[in-house]
Order: C-alpha cells, then structure tokens, then sequence
RNA sequence: GCGGGAAUAACUCAGCGGUAGAGUGCAACCUUGCCAAGGUUGAAGUCGCGAGUUCAAAUCUCGUUUCCCGCUCCA
C-alpha cells in the first residue's frame, strides 16, 4: 500500500484514538458520512474557525458578520437554481450502466422491438450474459448488436444502448428535505389515499400529487451559507450602514446529499463552511477576486508546516457555474491527490439579480458620491472548515526515529492547538505536584486551555502530548524548588529552557502571540 | 450507483469449524527521577449486525450496515 493510503489509516485511527474524529452513532453500527468532533477535534476546529473569523472579520473594517438560520424560505432555493437544479428523475441502465434523464431519453412505444447496440462484440456478449441472468430473456446476438427485446410501458430506452432494462426513476436532489409544522406533511397524503383521490395516477403523476400535498410545509436544510448573505444584503448594508465594497461573513453548517461521500471527512453530507460575499462596484470585480484570492491563500500557508502542499487552480471556461464569470479553487496536496479546499469564485450580479427578481424587493446599492445605482458584483471565497481542519491535521503529522522508537507529533500551529501547554510535575512528589497545578490554574485563569499531567512516566506523557499536537509543556522537576524555575520544553524540537515559575504564564503567553 | 477489499479489546493485528489471543494503550500500586524505563495487579470483546448450514460458526453461505480503494456522478 501506499504511503498516502497509510497516512490517511493513521490518521482516522489517530483521531479516534485521540478524541478528534468519532463515527457518528457508532454504537449503533455508524451513519454513513457522519462525524463527531470529540474533545480535541471540537477544540481544533473552533480554533481554526475563530482564525477565520478573526482574520475575516475582526480584523477588517470592511466585512461584518452574520449568523443566519439554517432553515430558510423554500423560495430561497427556487430562487438561487438549488431546487429546480436537482429534481430530474435519473434513471440508471442495468445492462451498461449508464446513468440519465429520463425525460430526455430518446423514446420507444411499448412493446415496440429494440435493438440493443455495444462498442464491441465482447460487450455485447456480457450483456447478453447478464440479461439473461438478470432478467431471464434470452436474445439473438449478431454481431455487437442484441436483438429481440421489447420495450416496456414506460416510454423510453437507455440513450446509450437502448436497452428497456433500467432501475426505477429517482429524483435526485442534493438538498435534505424536511418539514416544518407539527403537521406531519404525510397526514395529506394518507388522507388523499383512503379517499381515492390518487387512484389511477401513473408514476410521474403520482409523484407530482404528492409533491403538491407535501410541498405547503417543505423545507431544505441549506446546502451553502451563501444564500443567508444574499437575501440579508439590503439589512445588513442599510442596518450597519456599509459602503460597497465591504463583505458578509457566516461560518455555519451546510447540507448536500452528496452522490459519494469519500476521503474521510472530506466531502462529507453534513459539513461546515466559512463563507464571505464579498459586494462590490461592477468594474472592479478583477481586482477584488485579485486581492482575495491571494489573501485567502496567505490565511491558509500562515497556519502550515508545508505550503508548497497548496495551490491555485483556475477554473476552465467549461467547468465554470453558469453564473461564475471566474473561479479560482485553493487546492490542497491530501494523500489521494489534489483537492479542493476553498473556492474564490466571481458571482457577478448574479444571485441578487435571482433574489431581487424573485422576492420583488429591490436589491440595489446606491452610491452617494456618484449619485449612481447599480447591483454589486460579488466576489466569494468559500472555504470548507471541516475540510481545513482534515487538511491542518494531514499537515501536522510527522513521525520521526527517535532512539529507535517512532515519535509521533502533531505539528499543528500553536494557535490552532486544542491544548497550549501541559503542565508536568516530573515526579509525584516533594510538592511538584502543587506547583504544577498552580500553574495550570494560572494559565487556565489566562485563557489559555491547559493541562494537568501526573500519570506515568514524563516520557511518556511528552509522547502523549506530542502526538495531540501540544506545543509547549511545562516541567516541574527537582530543581524548582531551589531556584523557583521551570522548564518549557518545545514539542517539535524536543528542547527545553528554564524560566522562572512566576514568568511561565507570560512567556506561554508570548510563545502563542508569535 | 457500479466493481473490489475490510470489519475480532480503546488502537494495531493474529486466530480461519471444536474453551476468544498478543502487543500497545487504559486503571491501581511499588520503584524510578527528563524523552513511549522496570515490576506487580486489574478492568476490558454481543469476534459489525441479522439470518442460514452444522452436533458445534469469530471461522462456511446469504443478506445488511459501516469504512477504505478504484470507477461513475458532482450548481
């Protein structure tokens, strides 16, 4: 196996072992693609999103926040593309496999002879295989081509091979329905049943009744944090009084019922995002994506022991969302290759154009100096933060032959470290012990997540802590009483100065300024 | 969605029809006194879940769930 197979085995074990990453529901034999942030992983991904937000938006005069509700007016969606998008009835051909529209698969009247066309003539005869395994029929081979099947009542055939052998229709749509209402929404459609009100409906129409039924009370969980900003421009420029060009921040959880979920945490159905939209004068748009792409690069090296693992990617004309006029992905070198991390993307006048257009409200800016309106080009660096927290924990790792022992250790960032610093008596007596926990109280009383550790031997807790990433740990030792000194011993060099017992909180203080 | 692999203690894994194991870790104590030191003791497992075959299933068969790898898909 790899070496990159291997990092990323080590990794899921490391988190479990450790407190980062659990399963979801794990005694109950797991979710797919769901993930709890334990004790360390709760603390590192706040870390890094308090950076984000910090970096975003307190530290600029420029961007405010916003904290938006998840649910929000299904109208949204139909506005934004999200709904309409995602609704096609897809239908997946049991004989080559071939996943389509069903509405746009070229139609065959029922019970009309088809003729069923292969690349090949060994295709074609494990097609002929598989059918009559599958379905029993056996049909006249000649060549790459099947004959003798007939189409059924549906409609239509596989637009690739014309085969009538199909899996049912299923809609696909990425967002996560609910329904709002202690109502429950499918009440409706019993009492639509018992009354034969749904008698005689095909398929389709069947879907549709229902759909009518369901869709008063229909809502989606959010698939971005984007729309939020959107919808709330003209109250929170108006309320706060921003000049274009300024930006909404939101960091906040976002839903897709992704096709494949894979790599971990790394595209995962729930998943939380750090997202600005960032308003500004059509015109000025280049620049801005200029500026922000490369300060969003600079947030994401500041906090690396590798930055040569990130890179630009520039959309091609023909991968770009329709409403993009540009889009530049941040990658990231993950053991499977690159992948995506963050997206700056253009998203011209679009979405307010949608929402103005759809809610009827007017979503204008009003330039008091040029006395001129216009609708604000948006530029949106969108970042994944559970994405951020896989990439900084793959970053961090680094195993090292120490004696012939392998040392493990999180290289994570002092700033995006869960614990600061571990305060260690190096033996259980000749009060260390006291001394050690009145520093703990100290730095606690900072603000500085800290911890006690008594248990075992020092070696082994200076294993312990570097291999949950913790930068600095404070020893307690023979000499501290004499002298009133301690030792800081630093995680990724192993090597320790003396301070004084009074002055290790400052210096702890300053180590994490850095 | 398709194909392949995997699931046994918290972690890594052995066992592959006949009494559930090891190392690490964890807990307590002793010893030690700066880089996973030594000793004693201890807790810990519905062998992913559900069926079937069998006198007997962790082991064989089927289904299912979850994870991993590759395709496919992906505003």
């Amino acid at each position: 196996m790899s070496e990159t197979g291997d990092l990323m085995q080590k990794m899921v074990s490391l988190c479990k072992r450790r407190g980062f990453v659990f399963q979801s529901s794990e005694i109950y034999g797991g979710l797919k693609s769901a993930y709890d942030y334990g004790p360390l992983g709760a603390e590192l991904k706040r870390n890094l999103m308090n950076e984000w937000w910090r970096d975003m938006v307190q530290g600029r005069e420029n961007v405010v926040g916003l904290d938006a509700s998840i649910i929000m007016h299904p109208r949204v969606w139909e506005a934004s593309g999200h709904l309409s998008g995602f609704s096609d009835p897809l239908v997946d051909c049991k004989v080559c496999k071939e996943r389509f529209r069903a509405d746009k698969a070229p139609l065959a009247e029922s019970g009309s002879a088809l003729v069923l066309a292969f690349a090949d003539k060994g295709q074609a005869k494990v097609a002929e295989e598989l059918i009559e395994k599958q379905f029993g029929q056996k049909l006249t081979r000649d060549g790459k081509e099947l004959r003798g099947a007939l189409a059924g009542d549906r409609g239509y055939v596989c637009p690739v091979c014309a085969s009538p052998f199909l899996s049912e229709e299923r809609q696909f749509n990425l967002m996560f329905r609910s329904s709002i209402g202690p109502v429950d929404p499918l009440g409706a459609v019993a009492a639509a049943l018992e009354e034969g009100r749904l008698a005689g409906l095909s398929g389709r129409e069947l879907r549709a009744a229902i759909e009518d039924l369901t869709k008063p009370s229909a809502v989606y969980l959010r698939p971005e944090t984007a729309q939020a900003m959107f919808v709330q421009f003209a109250n929170v420029q108006q309320s706060m009084a921003m000049k274009v060009p300024f930006g909404i921040a939101q960091m906040g959880k976002s839903f897709r019922n992704e096709i494949t979920v894979e790599h971990f945490i790394f595209r995962s159905c729930e998943f939380e995002q750090m997202e600005m939209e960032f308003f500004c004068e059509p015109g000025t748009d280049d620049e801005w994506m200029e500026y922000w792409r490369h300060e969003r690069m600079g947030f994401w090296k500041r906090y690396a022991n590798n930055p040569d693992k990130f890179r630009f990617r520039a959309h091609e004309k023909s991968e770009l969302a329709h409403y993009a006029k540009g889009c530049y992905d941040i990658e990231y070198l993950y053991p499977w290759g690159w992948g995506e991390l963050e997206g700056i993307a253009n998203r011209t006048d679009y979405d307010l154009g949608k929402h103005a257009k759809h809610s009827g409200q007017k979503l204008e800016y009003f330039d008091p100096f040029t006395q001129k309106k216009f609708v604000p080009y948006v530029i949106e660096p969108a970042a994944g933060a559970t994405r951020g927290l896989l990439v900084y924990l793959l970053d961090a790792y680094h195993e090292e032959v120490v004696d012939g022992e392998t040392r493990v250790c999180l290289r994570l960032h002092p700033r995006l470290a869960p614990i600061k610093a571990a305060v260690l008596p190096l033996v259980k007596k000749d009060g260390m012990t006291d001394v050690a926990r009145k520093i703990v109280d100290d730095l606690l009383r900072r603000g500085i997540a800290a911890k006690y550790d008594e248990q075992q031997t020092i070696g082994k807790r200076y294993r312990r802590h570097d291999e949950i990433g913790t930068p600095f740990c404070i020893t307690v030792d023979g000499e501290t009483s004499a002298t009133s000194t301690v030792t800081i011993r630093d995680r990724d060099t192993m090597a320790q100065r003396r301070v004084s017992v009074d002055g290790a909180v400052d210096e702890i203080e300053a180590l994490l300024r850095k």
